[in-house]
DNA sequence: TTGAAAGCGCTAACAC
DNA sequence: GTGTTAGCGCTTTCAA
């Protein structure tokens, strides 16, 4: 493979004048540049970014961890989203993404410094970590720059991207009040989520505004699976048929509870109103279409990046990028018989 | 940031023995490893990856060249699928990835092999190009080990991976021919892929094989698109409502062509039996539940990356990985009535 | 405008 | 067992 040393050689330079001749000095003579331009064209040089990560101190690289990236994070296309944005920020800005690969039995071997450092990421975009995952302490007590996506962390080199969880839940509790609801459950992910404890207390805020009373026994954790929101549905809708409307902490335990249902005889939304959050691709496929909290996943990826970089460059940017949400009235949810 | 110079420093010994110590050789006294080994914690050692990889002339890095990382992209969840596959098999391997940042407009400056030379990866595995790609005649060139999903390049340094399309068709063809449909038409979805002329033939096979004539008016090309395969049908069906069965060759298309037949008040699968292609996650949570050749994107991905890591070690495996697929029958065909 | 030389952090002959 | 030395490909003082 050619290396400027080739040029010098061909060129009847040194090294050096190859270098700033490459990287678009002003002090190189412009016929000598234009001959080392055409020689590293015939030769197909390519510059060794390894060569120059090393003696700059700089990769142009930033890493992302992502928990999610399993066969089962398809069905929810939220990582894939964020992905997409990420990258189309970095795109722009000549930054390369590596992923990290972070099995559970792997992160036993080599910290989250350590991945970081060996590789020389500028910096890391963090997604899907869960409260109780033991790199997040690392993450904290590291001082690499880092952003993450829905998990609160703010210092001089982190930040993180979210957005109001409080008030989408509070949007869906809302609608189901309008449409005469007073009955309302609440399908919950697990304890492990920052974004689990914001929207439990969006729909506790959300009932005390309607002068409603929340019962905990109404209160489930659907661990964010489908499957399991539907066993515990099941169970919550036979003991309480009182039950009008349950609102969920994501689409996929949504579509869990509307399963539930069917199961026990009652229509959605004609018997039971259920409202998701998210707005997966599915949600709007499925029938009867999801009444959900839409979040712009591919909107959080971009600004993730986009405060990495800023926190790269040192500028001095608020730490936390709050994204909007919107509630999409669907059908699964109706007026109250 | 600590190097071995400086364990080998507090150790009192030299870098050569810091390096071998650490990477496990044999020549080492087993006091002096311990100290430094305990030194290397103490101070919070990482090894460069950087500098390691410019002297071995090995990175442990492969990259990727994904085509389909768009904000469309996310619908079916086949990119995230087979994006699973490569990083389960690269993790267990000890090989990162690099996402290749490919916006159209940064092929015009950098060419497939810089992008490849520049950040020294060991190889490539290329997904979503189309057939008209440049990079895809630079990848054929090019030296650079290479593994290609669903396109056909054979060489020393280059394989892929695919399914028998031409058998997947037929399988749907057959079904519907079993079901008794005669007046099948094919929604292809457009010229520049090697699937698309795979599945078109294995239409024509199947089609064959029942006596069934081809009819050239029946073939529609949906550019893989819902809308535009939505679009087309509903001409297709409109000119000629004696088609009882539609083909696809992808699963969003199918859902166009069901669109379709719904706005023209023909049910699904009672007024016509439509097949899909992929069994991409909507296509079992849509009403009614698209009957489609199933492919396991997963076990795709997995086995181009252990393709690709054959071809590195130099072994001399065959270039070429078919991976079965399946009918799965659900509720968008039925007997002909 | 150009070149010599040092050095980024690491590995690997080779010598001791 | 351990150290010396050279060198991977590049950038960057400093001097000419």
């Amino acid at each position: 493979m050619a290396t400027i040393k080739d040029i010098a050689k061909l060129a009847g330079v040194s090294v050096t004048t190859v270098s700033r001749a490459l990287n678009g000095y002003s002090d190189v003579n412009a016929k000598t540049r234009k001959r080392i331009e055409e020689i590293a064209k015939e030769i197909e040089y390519s510059p060794n970014a390894l060569a120059r990560s090393l003696v700059m101190n700089k990769t142009k690289t930033i890493g992302l961890l992502v928990s999610g990236l399993s066969r089962e994070g398809a069905k929810d296309n939220i990582v894939f989203d964020v992905l997409t944005g990420i990258n189309e920020y970095c795109g722009a800005e000549e930054y390369d993404l590596v992923l990290f690969n972070t099995t559970t039995s792997k992160q036993k071997e080599k910290t989250y410094a350590q991945l970081c450092r060996e590789r020389r990421v500028e910096g890391v975009i963090v997604q899907g970590i869960k409260n109780d995952d033991p790199y997040l302490q690392e993450i904290f007590d590291s001082n690499i720059p880092c952003v993450l996506i829905d998990v609160p962390v703010e210092s001089e080199t982190a930040g993180y991207v979210t957005t109001d969880n409080v008030d989408g839940l509070m949007k869906a509790v809302r609608h189901l009040v309008e449409l005469g609801h007073e009955n309302i459950a609440m399908m919950n992910g697990h304890d492990q989520a920052f974004v689990s404890k914001e929207r439990f207390k969006g729909f506790e805020l959300g009932m005390l505004e309607a002068g409603l009373s929340v019962r905990k026994e109404w209160i489930c954790n659907g661990e964010y699976s489908e499957r399991k929101a539907q066993e515990v549905a099941l169970q919550l809708l036979t003991t309480y048929p009182e039950i009008t409307a349950v609102v969920c902490a994501s689409d996929l335990m949504a579509l869990g509870v509307v399963r539930a249902a069917e199961e026990l005889g009652r229509k959605v939304p004609d018997q039971l109103s259920v409202t998701g959050y998210d707005d997966i691709t599915l949600a709007s496929y499925v029938t009867p279409a999801l009444t959900t909290v839409a979040q712009d996943w591919f909107r959080m990826g971009y600004a993730a990046a986009d405060l990495l970089l800023s926190i790269l460059q040192q500028k001095s940017v608020d730490r936390v990028r709050l994204i909007e949400n919107e509630l999409k009235i669907r059908n699964t949810t109706k007026e109250r018989v």
